[in-house]
DNA sequence: TATTGTTATACTCTATAACTATA
DNA sequence: TATAGTTATAGAGTATAACAATA
């Protein structure tokens, strides 16, 4: 039994899923920095290329995220030539974030490295413990998937 | 599909468990701030008494936090009466956490509320998914239980 | 000289609230 | 006046290294 070698904390499962979303977080900060990319740029260039019509503001709320500090990010993301900001016609005090071409192929690659260490990951998984593991974590978080 | 409403990320399951791990930590720190204490206090307090030979070089260690986080973390638990530090008599540099009386019965106390907040969020997942997802868990983070 | 605990420092991250420009 | 984006500021958290006491 780990509770001699280890906080007594980890016979609970919370506990443990706090450590494994920890672990999981450090994987893909690794996995991601061979693009030169950070795990939260990698999120909201991921999601600006899937709803290309999203403000900055709905952008911070999808991704629960502060406005601020969504502009540092897309700030990066300019800067990087991954994603520019495009005034809105409609309404001018709103900035549509788009994708690059670059941008999409970072997002192509990029997801294709976090797959392939997701998988060597959860390689001492089976296909059924794997797939409860993805739908649990799916239902309490109230994904509808 | 979830997709169209959050980040595409969300189908990684590795994703899913990063954003669990995350709310997880948030509701442990929900049910212990009834006893006016923080998650890293109660880990520290609970291994602390689970090992009291432990020195505070040796919690930093098990704990995986840097020594000087837990300097302050101890000042705090003394402040609070829940545990005190004591110089090992065969090696003065070394301060072994002995927790008090008071400490033990937080322990007591936090442990069960804990449990029971955990039961209630995973309520909507049966026996053998949390099973699988208790044992798939420690069994990535490398625990022997 | 090496190690334990402590302190000091700087750096990152985040949360709050002003500020501008548009509506 | 209200909202989108930006900027400024302060606070919490963390990481690194220097330091005093002991080995």
């Amino acid at each position: 039994m780990a509770a001699s070698a280890a906080s007594p904390l980890s016979e609970l499962t919370g506990y443990r899923l706090i450590k494994l979303g920890e672990a999981l977080f450090a994987l893909a900060e690794r996995t991601l920095a061979d693009f030169d990319i950070r795990p939260r740029h990698f999120n909201v260039l991921t999601t600006a290329a899937a709803q290309p019509s999203l403000s900055q503001r709905q952008l911070a709320d999808v991704l629960g995220i502060d406005p601020n500090v969504l502009v540092g990010v897309i700030d990066d993301l300019e800067r990087a030539g991954l994603a520019s900001r495009q005034r809105s016609p409609s309404d001018r005090r709103r900035h549509v974030v788009a994708v690059t071409a670059s941008g999409k192929r970072l997002i192509d690659k990029g997801s294709r490295a976090v797959a392939a260490a997701e998988k060597q990951y959860f390689a001492t998984l089976n296909a059924q413990e794997r797939a409860t593991v993805h739908a649990a974590a799916g239902r309490l978080l109230g994904l509808s998937g």
